[in-house]
DNA sequence: GATGAATGAGATTTCATTCAT
DNA sequence: AATGAATGAAATCTCATTCAT
């Protein structure tokens, strides 16, 4: 059994959903125009794909609050208001980028982990997030900053992962592989805060240490604090 | 030695220092004022005190950004303009706050730990922060939230107590306590990071978890990760 | 050879320069809608200018301080912000005025100079000065009231009306018309502070003297003084 | 006769007014403390007079409107709350210093002129006035700069100055040293504004041009204009 | 859809003035 | 009289959001 299957029982809130906003349907689709209707909603997946990147790069330089929308469009090339055209406002934006890289994070630590289980598997998770980390600092910037003012999306993404860990470290309970005097819960939220601080802090000057120290540092702490003894396992 | 004796050499950088709030001198105290001069001192220094409690209080809640320096001095019961009498800006007394906690934990934790070394200081330091978050609660929240304008303080914070938990880890690899495959700069950032997302999130909802439950789980987590098999040492 | 065409070879300089109003590059403009970009860029110099005149009547009022940006919006009927939108702040606008002002000023002594020379040129300039602040009274009395602030601006103001005037004075000292007695650059100040203080004093109540005798005074003091027997000079 | 008894006719507007502060009568005045009282009352004068100095260096300096109370109360020494002892408000004590210095200046050309007449008495005046820039140069300043919120005082010295110089100039044209060409009221503006001009040009930076040339000029040109046949009028 | 000028609520900050001691 | 903390009105400036073209 995979401990991927129960990893994500925890559905996006309702809050918090991405609604797709290209999903009104075009008005007027009189047949000879289905090529320039379509070339029209390419351009507008365009602006919208171009708006994220260039929210994604100012927020992870200058954090969110100060970044203006007015900054976004201009990164974006296009006019201020076109931004309103795409996002119900900034935190829409927000959430969507972030939501949209917990569940990439997600997807690679699922295929990472895929076939493995125990020990091997929680190797694989860190290299995955390691590995993410590296191909997209500015996002991992972003998810793992906290401004106050969407705590709500900040706790989500944590406890995304918190309740992904959880998962994975009852198994292995029910498994005998981790003794009973572990709580779950606490051990998860301690989990995912030595992961994120460990990758923010690594973001930030990757000069300060190999990728391969990281991982190995990341994994072994993990291992041998719920594994006990066994860190002998290398 | 006491690797406390070590923890805190980092002083705080200059940018980042609280200047004394009886920066401005005394021009003249002529001798028969003293007492009204000492009443009027007296009660500065209380709305000095208020401000800050109301502004330890809003900032906990709502976070930096979301709180007005009016709200601050409504909070305070005295008017608007009295804030800038006290403080240059939302930042000063951000720093003001935060710089304070910063100090007070670092004192609790040494005194918890005199006398004690090894595995035994390290339960100390658990029980102190455990203790620090029970009894102020919001200032943790402050000290352990990161809002991106203010990373160069976040940063201050989470590194001092970095230092302090890298200068634990090398006298206890000095001392053999520690396998040498341990990287004492990154295992010291784990522990941090890991420290700190308990303790927000338990600070967040207390009936979470029991207080041992917290202490125990910390403990045997960033035991055994150094110590390896020594779990047993408990 | 004219003097006029020395009198304004003092440049503005670079501190006071007014940057012209279409900063912004136009960044893309799409074939079908020119019509609905030079209507919104009319729209925008109408406001521009609404702006400005509101303000030069407030400023003429009520001096630079006692007037606020929202005053200046309100007399333009537009939104607070709006002004941001246009101007910088404050003293961006009032340079624009003064420096338009001062300008136009200048074209029009050059132009009823033009081809005059000597006692007929000086004639000229003063005539020219009395129309235009009987045209432009407002303006004027900006242009020769001084609030310390922008004591740089006024200063610019008074120093290019003395270049023009001690370039004059130094051509006609040279063609023998004036004593070599005369210091031209005290001289100079001398007649810009005397027509200055006489335009001022007029301006705010007109009745005070008809414009025939103001020219006629203004006139005779720069040419021969109060003694001067010669106002026959000519 | 002199031209001194009919310069100031124009009384102080009574909204001018220096209305001393230190009138109220002192409530208990014990016999035996009257060296106490003379005491307190002669520490009374010596702050006021601090108060005076303090305000003048910085409104010389820096604008009527670029200085605080408290600005002027550090600068006297004192308390913020001692300057409203003292002062009504920040325009009664601009009004104190502008009407002292205007009495003075007034003083120093009565007692300069004192038994000339004609020319001599012009050229006396102009003596005096740069005499009186010289040694006060920063409350010329302040005579001399006008800032709108003030311009009800501004008016008042040049006006003050105007009217004394006009009535000069109609004595002279009784006696037929003028012509009747001659309009004194707007030749009196001319010359007010002509002396302020350039008084405050060279008190601004004196290195400018020398005493005798600032006083021949302002006297030539005055008494001859620019075209003026020889100064020979002495 | 895109544009970009306009909007206006709201935050920061200053400072003349008061008043309890 | 002097003190200096407190007051609170007012000004500047920003920016998310709307809307006519």
């Amino acid at each position: 059994m995979s401990v991927n299957d129960d990893g994500f029982t925890s559905p996006v809130p309702a809050h918090l959903a991405v609604s797709s906003t290209a999903e009104r349907p075009c008005p007027a689709a009189a047949g000879s125009q289905k090529e320039a209707d379509s070339a029209r909603a390419r351009n507008r997946l365009v602006t919208h794909a171009r708006l994220k990147a260039s929210a994604t790069e100012l927020f992870a330089a200058r954090g969110l609050r100060n970044v203006t929308t007015h900054d976004i469009a201009r990164g974006a090339g296009v006019a201020a208001g076109t931004f309103y055209l795409h996002f119900k406002d900034k935190r829409v934006l927000l959430r969507e980028i972030v939501l949209e890289a917990l569940a990439d994070l997600r997807t690679e630590m699922d295929l990472a982990a895929r076939g493995c289980s125990g020990v091997d598997a929680t190797r694989k998770h860190v290299e995955s997030v390691v590995t993410f980390a590296e191909r997209r600092g500015e996002v991992v910037r972003i998810l793992f900053s906290h401004e106050n003012e969407w705590e709500e999306l900040q706790t989500h993404v944590l406890n995304t992962l918190a309740d992904y860990c959880e998962s994975v470290l009852r198994t292995q309970q029910t498994e005998g592989l981790i003794g009973s005097d572990v709580a779950p819960a606490i051990a998860a939220q301690a989990i995912t805060g030595l992961q994120a601080r460990v990758i923010d802090w690594w973001t930030k000057d990757p000069s300060r240490a190999t990728r391969d120290a990281v991982i190995e540092t990341l994994y072994k702490l993990q291992l041998t604090g719920v594994y006990g003894p066994a860190v002998t396992a290398e």
